[in-house]
DNA sequence: TCTGGGGTCCTAGGACCC
DNA sequence: TCTGGGGTCCTAGGACCC
């Protein structure tokens, strides 16, 4: 194992020799807290906290200065500021993190194509088939973070490994501002004293019952006897975790995965008992999701309501359409339909969700679309194969045609 | 201390079909 | 006669991730 710091300390030598470490997976630092770093370079170094200062709000990002005091992200904005009292909050600006992403995204798309976006802030590269051209995975691991750098003023973390979940974990253990490389032969040592917790999938929850189990780092998980997992956290998770913890992941990168569902939420800063409100909310939910879902050239076959009342139990209700939609009026439609039945006479609502779930008609990767070059590229594509789409089950073809025509017609939003 | 908003995936029961 | 078995779709809830 080798890792770089941000002045460039090495552990061992070995690793800048390996190849077996084609993974790459690269992870930005304190993403939108840098982000609007940017913007005010005057703050650098000292705790600084993304998120609004509402009463209920929580921290969407932080420097590692604020971390030092104990605040994490999702953690309530009032703990966090209890924690760290002299924190700067900054509003949160999601359009700039869009933009610094996508430059981010097409730098990484510069060294191979094979890239697949997983946030906003985290991306898998396979580089197997650029090492003759580009060097060993600690080079260019070395040269993507230096690039990244020197185009956008921002950091980020690289782990290097033979699969997806070691390369994270190497990620994570190289940050802030690192370079991890785990050679495939060096895959169980790093992997086994590692606390459960950096399993893949296990939260607050799975670690509870593994810790019934006694179950304390990767390595007791890889020991324990199948049944035994099985009992504690279900067939499929079981399976999966004891795979993970002997450091098999057979995941590839997946380029231009499909969007499943689109939805929007609120939660109100007090709670609501007025009908009124809420069926304006969620009209306005609604129209915001058909928006969405026009943009993406998408149509959803569910529409999906969520509701939290005051004690934050939470129900979920969801109709499956006879003809998929993308229309704000026919969600909304749908999700009152929905809130009158399921609506608790009177009984508080703390937050109010709706989804369009079950989507057709989708575009690969929805947020690359976004810019007049790459849609000039659709043109082009579709004058060639022709465009056509129907009912059913849509085919790539067809898609770009419908998001062509939208596009054109100017129907999109 | 009191819990956001965007998502994905898994489980489990019931309907329905052959 | 007292109840098959596999497959798929739908719905509700919950864990988890960033």
């Amino acid at each position: 194992m080798s890792k770089q710091d941000g002045s460039g300390r090495h552990v061992t030598a070995e690793p800048l020799a390996d190849t077996s470490a084609t993974i790459l997976h690269v992870d930005m630092d304190a993403f939108y807290a840098s982000v609007e770093l940017l913007e005010r370079p005057e703050l650098a170094g000292k705790p600084v906290i993304v998120g609004h200062r509402s009463s209920r709000s929580v921290v969407t990002a932080a420097t590692y200065e604020a971390r030092k005091y104990g605040v994490n992200s999702a953690m309530p904005m009032a703990v966090a500021l209890r924690r760290c009292p002299q924190a700067i909050v900054l509003e949160p600006h999601f359009e700039r993190y869009a933009h610094y992403s996508k430059r981010v995204m097409t730098l990484l798309g510069e060294i191979t194509p094979m890239v697949e976006p997983l946030s906003i802030d985290e991306a898998f590269l396979d580089i197997a088939g650029a090492l003759r051209l580009l060097g060993t995975p600690w080079q260019i691991g070395t040269r993507l973070r230096e690039r990244v750098f020197a185009q956008t003023g921002l950091h980020c973390s690289v782990g290097a490994a033979s699969t997806k979940f070691v390369a994270k974990l190497a990620s994570s253990r190289a940050k802030p501002d690192g370079l991890l490389v785990v050679p495939a032969t060096e895959t169980i040592a790093f992997l086994h004293p590692q606390p459960v917790t950096a399993l893949w999938g296990v939260g607050g929850k799975s670690e509870e019952q593994l810790t019934r189990l006694g179950l304390r780092t990767i390595g007791d998980v890889a020991e324990v006897p199948l049944d035994a997992l099985t009992r504690a956290v279900g067939p499929a998770t079981a399976t999966r975790l004891h795979e993970l913890a002997w450091g098999r992941d057979p995941r590839v990168i997946e380029l231009g995965r499909d969007e499943k569902s689109i939805g929007h939420e609120t939660t109100f800063e007090t709670d609501v008992t007025d009908a009124v409100t809420l069926h304006r909310e969620l009209l306005r939910l609604s129209d915001a999701v058909g928006a969405r879902l026009r943009r993406a050239g998408v149509q959803a076959r569910t529409v999906a309501l969520k509701l939290r009342f005051e004690d934050f139990t939470t129900i979920s209700r969801s109709r499956t359409l006879g003809e998929p939609t993308d229309l704000g009026k026919r969600i909304y439609q749908e999700a009152r339909s929905l809130y009158d039945a399921a609506a608790q006479n009177g009984r508080a609502v703390r937050l109010i969700g709706v989804r369009g779930e079950g989507l057709v008609g989708a575009v690969a990767s929805l947020g690359l679309w976004d810019d007049d070059e790459q849609w000039r590229e659709v043109e082009g594509t579709v004058d060639a194969i022709g465009s056509r789409f129907g009912a059913g089950v849509v085919r790539p073809a067809a898609l770009l045609g419908q998001a062509q025509r939208r596009r054109i017609s100017g129907g999109d939003d």
